[in-house]
Order: structure tokens, then C-alpha cells, then sequence
RNA sequence: GCUCGGAUGGUGGAAUCGGUAGACACGCAAGACUUAAAAUCUUGUGACCAUUGCGGUUGUGCGGGUUCAAGUCCCGCUCCGAGUACCA
């Protein structure tokens, strides 16, 4: 009988849907285990090939979980806010959610064909209100608490005002954009107004004047990790840096927290590694310094051993300390200067390598030696990093070497031996000199031994500090969750609680207004009750995608985000699945948002993901024929360095396992009309490279076009069958025929003559010994998520059994349920017709017996004089001795116990074995 | 530049603790069935040599080392990929 995939998927699909069977409760009685893909956004194209990998590996994961007893958290939604359907929807006109909600209807159709097991009542949908409350209802949150750095969690900010009010800023340990100082009694003369700014340097999330990425086609802000290289993410456009009064969430203030709790979470070094890059931690001093005028600033170092190589100072062009410090003599080459730094966008900053700087007129005071340093102005030298200004070591520093070398400043050498003639030496190693009591210390011990002395002399402080920015949080966008947030007298508010949501307002268009606000500012009636405006900016993509892990716990809780019994029991997620490409944003952010929650007691397990693995992208198989130039004739593959060609992409649909069909082609484009081939053997070959999958390429593959012709548990299959998960590997069509072969022969295992056959004979050593071998090897693979090689396994079991002749029930149930986390509809089709009523993923996932496994012989390597000569097959349970004279009896042994050489005998596998003869 | 990965047949990949390298699959070749094709099945398939002896040599990017034994461990290179980049 033939295996119809078709038929079969169909059924049980439907089945599935009837019994509700991967709908889940919260059960106390059974150990829980969350399984979460990263949800995507539903973008107009559909779903290609290569997104389904990571959501077939997390279902088997989840599959195979439930049969071993755990009760299986499984969900899916949709990221649904973003850029691309609000693009669309200003080129168009129509509303993004009608876009929005048409891809998803599209997405959940094909991944409804692929048979996940997913609970679908528990789909949340980040543009639904009933969701996004929860996104507003933590941002109002954020507004109302601040970090205490003594305490290492948010607080909140009404405890900041008390201290206020009784000590002034006197022991606060708060973390703030800028140190404040004042008493309690001249807190108590504030006006409102002053007090809500000062509250705004402390708030988490807060209204801050921020260099941004301003992307002006875009017409919006965006985070660090949303541009690359001075370009956009999506869309490709130059960012330029601007000064804007934005939102931001302090980020920067969890720093630390997120830095030690990589330590406990279960990722891969390389993507800690990434965020241990981007939190970039870096220990140093901040050293005081005063300048002629009476005017003093601080700077940042991690090398104050090289305090004394110290010849200048530099400010970055932005620091406020450069009105302050520039002399009336260098005020218009210092304007001039800044005026073309402000120019220059970041793409062009990165692109020109040349210094560049001016001398500002005024001089530090070098704090151990008391020389005057000349203060420079430059960009090499950032404003959002340390204070903006920095202590320039040219021996030491190969920026500062390059910007000494240019405008002829002196360099001091401080370590023994080291030549600067060339280039400056970087390396923390080496004996110091030249450096008064540093002296003949190494480096590392010379930098303690230099702060210990600064912070003795009370002219700076050890200091540890962070690479991580405070997140930029507003964007001038439409499609995006509008900020719970009202103005009075020109400062913000967070509404009540108990008027969220707040829902997004309907606008005539989604451009910005004639006087560039962001489209919200078009909205009728965009107020409160009370007659005060709205925040006009929304929030951005990564906002709702912060949290809805925990939403997925109590999708439809109104009163909270989620309520503590279910976050209790489902605590945070075992397994997580998603792409690298969110390392430094998502990743970042989630992590934040979920400490942040932590602080709150709303989540109980402070770091949201304990496991998580990244599938790797799946790149297109392209294919190319070989035209003669300037003719209309195609040369194979392997003839084509005999004429003069040109390679073309052609549409992957019409070649099969390279071979092109050639009147498929002749259709493909009038151009090819008439075209003539110059054939090998009979067949045009076509030549083939990984790409990019892009229309394009005319690479695409995709999932539905493969679920019609092969079906979806071949998909499955052979999507895992690619390859190990974390890897990236080209889609390559011409391997599945292999993995539906193997679906046949299993399915054909069941049948005899065409009938439904299976006996209940006892099972054979042979048999019992082939399953068990692939149950511990399949256990074995999915708990090592190395689901390639768990595919092998059941190829080779069934090769096994096939030989075998075999149709015994008990081997082919628990083959089947073994197959069904890969396969589930296959399995179940085959469980019903052995005769079995409730689903497949209700039973308990079979064991394995190491009885059956045993080997009866174990190979031995002989080697003599230290060299392997043969190898031998001996029975598992012989002795030394036993081994020893069937070694010395065998005939190759012959020639080497003659002589008088020493001998030794190796078992392998193991160890080695001595024998005294 | 820095950080982290990786390199195994014609191809994708296996080898889980240092123990018979190349599992499994694709592709290819030969054969069976068939009027024929497709499908299916059988056999072979790293390279080189020998194939009237069913064996030998060599082989996991390159060069060394440790070990009875190295794809695996150590040292030094080459190349490829990813992340990051005036971060003081």
C-alpha cells in the first residue's frame, strides 16, 4: 500500500485540532518544561524555507518532551509591529494593521502545514492592545523607578524623593545621567518642574537629551543595534547623529547584573561572547584634572600606570567643557572646526581615516608633575563614552601616537625596552620607567599601585565602566505602541493604570506632518480627558518583544501581565530558539526588561532564557546556465571553458538534481525561445553557488511547495537531516528524495502483499537489539539537540529491520513513537492502525534495555614494539591471560614473538594491557 | 586591528571519553525488472598500486610535537566565516 502523505496529513491535522491535543494547563503534577521559538515578523513575502528550521527543531523538542512526561509549554505569536507594513501602508494608503493581519493569516497557513504542535489559544500578537497594555503598563513601570546601585535593583522613585526631601543627594547611590548635587533644603525650594527634571536623571525610563541616530529617509530614530556601519538595518540609509530630546531606558544601569548572569544561563561561548563585547566591561580610574583657568574636568582611563606619558588632553568635539575652556585667540578655528565635525555624518566619520583636531588654547595641570598639557579638540575622541574627554598617552595608545605624530607632540616612552620611534606599544606588559614611583612595577601591578596613589591623594577613583548605552527608545513612526504618557506644562506624565490600554489613533496618512512631527501628531483628539496632549512618538520593534514570553504564561489575563501561579509554575524558558542576528538587540533588551521585571517581583526567574541555541541561516542553492556571448546558445556545465561564456541565474523549479530542463526553460522567458544547447551526454548540466535566498536569485524554495510534493513530515525530516542546527548550509533539493525514501520504507514496513500486517510474535535478539541501539541514540541526540544524526539513526534502524524481515508489533510501536516527534503525522497514522485510540503524544516515550546492547566481541589492536600490526576480534568477557594466548597463538604474531624484543599488547577500545609472557 | 568559530571524499555531513576515519544521505557507475522510460531493488564508490591472491601504500587545510594510538590534545602558520571597531 502506498504511503499517502497527503491523505494522512490531512486526517490528522484535523484530528489534532478536534482533541485540542496540544492545548496546555498549568498541572502541578507533572515537572514543566517551556520550549519557545523566536516569533517572527510576518513580512509580505511569506515564509521561505529557511525559517521553519529552528520551529521543526524546537517541535521536536517539545514533542518529545511531552512524552517524557513533562508538561509542555509550546506557543507561538507574532511580532507585528515594524517598519516594512508601515512603509507599505504610506506608499499605499492602507491601514498597516489590514497588512499586518493579512501576513499573518498567510504565516499561520504555512505553518499549519508543517504540523506544529503549538498552542494556538495562547497566541499573542504584539499590535493587539490587549497585548501591548502590558508593553505600556511595564514602560509606566520604568518611569516610576530608578536603579539603586547600593541595593542592585529598581526601586521606586517616590523612596528617591524621601531621601530628597530628609539628606538632599547626600549617601543616594542612585544611578543618574549626570551627578547632581544639592541639600535637602534646596530640594524643598524647587519648583514642580525642576523637581520632575531632576527625577528624569533617575527615572529608568527617561526623557534624555541624547546624541541619536537620526535616519532622516526613514524619518526616525534608531537604536545602536539597528544601524551597522553608518547605514540602516532595514533599508540600507545613511544615519546621521543628531542631538534629540528622546526615550530611553536605562540599560546601562543593569550593566553588571547582565554581565554576571551569562554565567548561569546555558548559550553558546560565542554568543556570550557577543554580548560580553557589546556590554563591553572595562576597568579603570577617573582622574581629576584642573587647568589654568580654575575650570576642571575628569577623565576616564584604563592605564593610569601611564599617568606619567601624559604630554596632552583631548575633548571630543560635543563635550560642554570645550566653551568653557576655549580662548578668545582659538574661538574661531575651534568653531570652525566643530562646525565641520557636525557636518560629517557617521558613515563619513568611519570612512575618513585622517586626523584630525584643534588646539583650544587652554592647559591642564598634570596632577603628579604639575606641567602644563595642552587641551585639544578632536573627534577620535567620543562624547557618549567615559567623560568625553580623555588623557592622551601617545608611547602607549596608537590613537593618541597617531594624533601626537600629526600636530608634533612629545612622546614618553614609560616601558623598558619598548621602542615609539614607529608605532606606539599597546600591550599591558613590561617594566615601567620615567614614572616617578612606578617605577621597575610591572604593568599590571603599576596600575593598582597608581590608583591606590591617586585616590590617596583624592584627585580620582577606581572605576569600572561599560561600553552598553541607555537604549534610545522613541521612534517617529506610526506603527508602534503609543506611549502611555500626557504633558503639563511641558513635562511628562504616565497616565493611570486603569486607562490602558492606550490605543493606537486613527491618522489620514502615516507621514510625518508639514512641520515634521511624527504621524501621531495627526490624529484627532490626540489627548487626555483633562485636555492635555499625548506623547506623539511610538515605541520601537524590540518593545514588544521584550516580554511576551511571560504573556504566553496568561495570554488572556486582564489584570495582569501575568499572574503569579502561572509565572510560578512555568517560571522561564528551558529552551529558546531564534537566529544570532538578535544577539545585541533583542537578546540585550529581553534580558533587561525581564531583571527589570525581576526587581518588580512580576517574574520570578531573573534571566528569561536558561538554554538557547541558534539555528543557522538556511542560503539558497543557485543555479546558472553558461550562454556564448552574443549568441543565443547554452553550453553544460562541464563543456563551458571551451567557449567564451557568461553565467545566468536560472529558476531553480526547472532543474532537478542539476539537470536542466530544457524545455521548461525554453517557457521560462521569451528570451530563451529559441535557444540552442551544447549538451554532455544527453543532458544540460547546470553550474550551481550558495547565496543569499532572494527572488533575485530565482532560489527561493518554498515550505509549501515542498509539504505538496513530498510532504510535511518529509520536510521535517530532511530540513533536520541538512545538518547540525547551529550551522548555516545551503537549502539543497536534490537530497530529499533520499529522506522520502526512508518515509516509504518505514511506512512499507507495516505491509504485506498491500495489507495491514503486523504480528505479535516475540521479537527476534537481532530485532530487539536494532531498536534499542536507535532508542538510546535518539535519546541521546535530541537531549543534544543533534537532530541530523538522530535521522541517520532511524535510516539505519529501518535498513536494519527491512533486512531483517521484520513486522513485530512491539518493535514497530515503539520505532513509531520514537519517529513521531520528526514525523507526527506518519506516527499517528501508523498508531491508529496498530490498533491504538488516544493520540500518539499521550503515551510515555519507550526506554532502552542495555541487556540488548551488549557486544559479544570487542576488537583488539595488536601492536608489538610499539606499532599497530592487527586487529583482532575477541570476546567481550576474556581475561588478560585469555587475551594474551589467543595473541600470542595467532598466526600473525608469529614473526614478532620469535625475536627478543620487548612486546605489548593494546586493547582497543580502552587502555592498555601489559601482558608478561 | 581585536574577539569567537571553522577547515574531513565529487556533495551535505558522521566519528559523543584520544581507540578500526568517511556512518547516513546525495551524486555517480554497473546490473536486475521493463517493449521503453520512470519508479523500485542489488552491487560498487576517498586516492594510488595490485586486482588469475580476497591485499598493500597513503589519507581529516599546512608544518612540528605528545602518545602504543591524534580528525580529536599541545605549539606555530595558512585560508574561510561571524561579531565588533576611533570604547581611551
Amino acid at each position: 500500500m502506498d504511503y499517502n502523505f497527503e491523505e494522512i496529513e490531512k486526517r490528522w491535522k484535523q484530528y489534532w485540532i478536534d482533541h485540542q491535543t496540544y492545548k496546555v494547563k498549568e498541572d502541578s503534577s507533572k515537572p514543566k518544561y517551556y520550549v519557545l521559538d523566536m516569533f517572527p515578523y510576518p513580512s509580505g513575502a511569506g515564509l521561505h524555507v529557511g525559517h521553519p528550521l529552528g520551529y521543526i527543531a524546537s517541535d521536536i523538542v517539545a514533542r518529545y518532551k511531552r512524552l517524557q512526561g513533562f508538561n509542555v509549554l509550546h506557543p507561538m505569536g507574532f511580532d507585528a509591529f515594524g517598519l516594512p507594513a508601515e512603509q507599505y501602508a504610506i506608499q499605499t494608503g492602507q491601514h498597516p494593521a489590514i497588512t499586518t493581519y493579512k501576513n499573518i493569516a498567510r504565516y499561520r497557513e504555512q505553518l499549519d502545514k508543517i504540523g506544529f504542535s503549538y498552542d494556538w489559544s495562547r497566541e499573542v500578537i504584539t499590535c493587539d492592545p490587549n497585548y501591548y497594555k502590558w508593553t505600556q503598563w511595564a514602560f509606566i513601570k520604568m518611569f516610576h523607578h530608578y536603579y539603586d546601585n547600593e541595593l542592585q535593583r529598581a526601586e521606586p522613585i517616590e523612596n528617591l524623593v524621601k531621601h530628597f526631601e530628609e539628606r538632599g543627594t547626600e549617601g543616594i547611590h542612585a544611578e543618574g545621567t549626570k551627578e547632581l548635587h544639592f541639600t535637602a533644603d534646596e530640594w524643598k525650594t524647587k519648583s514642580e518642574r525642576e523637581k520632575q527634571e531632576i527625577l528624569m536623571n533617575y527615572r529608568i525610563a527617561y526623557l534624555g537629551d541624547t546624541m541619536v541616530n537620526w535616519c532622516p529617509q526613514l524619518g526616525t530614530v534608531l537604536a545602536n543595534d539597528e544601524v551597522s556601519e553608518g547605514f540602516s538595518i532595514r533599508g540600507g540609509y545613511p544615519v546621521e547623529q543628531k542631538k534629540m530630546r528622546q526615550w530611553c531606558l536605562r540599560v546601562s544601569a543593569y550593566a553588571q547584573r547582565l554581565l554576571d548572569g551569562l554565567e548561569k544561563i546555558d548559550w553558546s561561548d560565542s554568543l556570550k561572547e557577543t554580548q560580553r563585547n557589546w556590554i563591553g566591561r572595562s576597568e579603570g580610574a577617573v582622574v581629576h584634572f584642573n587647568t589654568q583657568t580654575g575650570v576642571s574636568f575628569d577623565v576616564f582611563t584604563t592605564r593610569p600606570d601611564t599617568i606619567f606619558g601624559v604630554t596632552f588632553m583631548v575633548l571630543a568635539p560635543e563635550s560642554e567643557l570645550v566653551e568653557q575652556l576655549v580662548t578668545d585667540e582659538h574661538r574661531e578655528t575651534v568653531d570652525a572646526y566643530l562646525e565641520k565635525t557636525k557636518r560629517k555624518t557617521e558613515r563619513e566619520r568611519i570612512a575618513d581615516k585622517t586626523v584630525s583636531g584643534v588646539f583650544s588654547g587652554s592647559y591642564a595641570i598634570h596632577p603628579f608633575t604639575g606641567e602644563l598639557l595642552p587641551i585639544w579638540i578632536s573627534d577620535y575622541v567620543l562624547a557618549g563614552y567615559g567623560t568625553g574627554a580623555i588623557m592622551a598617552v601617545p608611547a602607549h595608545d596608537s590613537r593618541d601616537y597617531a594624533f601626537a605624530k600629526q600636530f608634533d607632540l612629545p612622546i614618553i616612552p614609560l616601558i623598558e625596552g619598548c621602542d615609539v620611534s614607529e608605532e606606539s606599544f599597546d600591550a599591558k606588559e613590561g617594566i615601567m620607567m620615567n614614572s616617578d614611583f612606578l617605577n621597575g612595577l610591572p604593568v599590571q601591578e603599576a596600575i593598582s599601585a597608581a590608583i591606590d596613589e591617586i585616590e590617596q591623594r583624592g584627585i580620582g577613583y577606581r572605576k569600572v565602566n561599560y561600553r552598553l548605552r541607555d537604549a534610545i527608545f522613541s521612534r517617529q513612526r506610526y506603527w508602534g505602541e503609543p506611549f502611555p504618557i500626557y504633558y503639563k506644562d511641558g513635562m511628562p506624565y504616565t497616565l493611570d493604570e486603569s486607562k490602558l490600554p492606550l490605543e493606537l489613533p486613527e491618522v489620514d496618512k502615516f507621514l510625518p506632518t508639514e512641520t515634521g512631527e511624527p504621524p501621531l501628531a495627526r490624529a484627532k483628539n490626540w489627548k487626555t480627558e483633562e485636555g492635555y496632549p499625548l506623547e506623539v512618538s511610538t515605541m520601537p520593534g524590540f518593545a514588544g518583544s521584550s516580554a511576551y514570553y511571560l504573556r504566553y504564561m496568561d495570554p488572556h489575563n486582564n489584570e495582569a501581565l501575568v499572574s503569579k501561579e502561572a509565572d510560578d509554575y512555568w517560571k522561564n524558558v528551558d529552551l529558546y530558539i531564534g537566529g544570532t542576528e538578535h544577539a545585541t538587540g533583542h537578546l540585550i533588551y529581553s534580558r533587561f526588561w525581564n531583571k527589570f521585571l525581576f526587581d518588580l517581583g512580576v517574574s520570578c526567574v531573573e534571566e528569561p532564557f536558561q538554554k538557547l541555541i541558534n539555528q543557522g541561516m538556511i542560503q539558497g542553492r543557485s543555479n546558472f546556465v553558461y550562454r556564448i556571448i552574443n549568441s543565443n546558445t547554452f553550453v553544460s556545465f562541464n563543456l563551458k571553458d571551451q567557449y567564451d561564456t557568461m553565467p545566468i541565474h536560472v529558476d531553480i523549479n526547472i532543474v532537478h538534481n542539476d539537470v536542466l530542463d530544457i524545455d521548461a526553460f525554453r517557457n521560462w522567458n521569451p528570451e530563451y525561445k529559441d535557444a540552442e544547447f551544447i549538451l554532455e551526454d544527453g543532458k544540460y548540466i547546470c553550474g550551481w553557488a550558495v547565496e543569499k535566498m532572494s527572488k533575485s536569485m530565482f532560489n527561493v524554495i518554498n515550505p509549501d511547495d515542498i509539504v505538496k510534493k513530498y510532504g510535511a513530515d518529509t520536510l521535517r525530516l530532511y530540513e533536520m537531516f541538512l545538518g547540525p542546527i547551529e550551522q548555516s548550509k545551503p537549502w539543497d533539493t536534490n537530497g530529499i528524495d533520499g529522506v522520502y525514501r526512508f518515509l516509504r520504507k518505514f511506512w512499507n514496513l507495516f505491509f504485506t502483499d498491500d495489507n495491514f500486517l503486523v504480528t505479535d510474535d516475540e521479537p527476534s535478539k537481532e530485532e530487539l537489539k536494532s531498536l534499542h541501539k536507535l532508542i538510546k541514540k535518539v535519546t541521546f541526540d535530541i537531549e543534544n539537540f543533534s537532530f541530523n544524526t538522530a535521522v541517520s539513526a532511524f535510516m539505519i534502524c529501518v535498513n536494519e529491520l527491512i533486512s531483517l524481515k521484520c513486522n513485530k508489533r512491539s518493535i514497530l510501536t515503539d520505532l513509531t513513537i520514537c519517529l513521531s516527534p520528526f514525523a507526527p503525522h506518519i506516527a499517528e497514522e501508523l498508531w491508529h492502525r496498530l490498533g491504538n485510540e488516544t493520540t500518539i503524544f499521550d503515551v510515555q516515550w519507550p526506554t532502552y534495555n542495555e541487556e540488548y546492547l551488549k557486544e559479544n566481541t570487542f576488537s583488539y589492536a595488536i601492536s608489538f614494539n610499539g606499532k599497530t600490526r592487527f586487529t583482532l576480534d575477541l570476546p567481550a568477557d576474556a581475561t588478560r591471560e585469555e587475551i594474551g594466548k589467543t595473541v600470542l597463538e595467532h598466526p600473525n604474531s608469529k614473526k614478532w614473538v620469535e625475536d627478543k624484543t620487548p612486546r605489548k599488547i593494546i586493547i582497543v577500545p580502552g587502555k592498555i594491557v601489559n601482558i608478561v609472557i
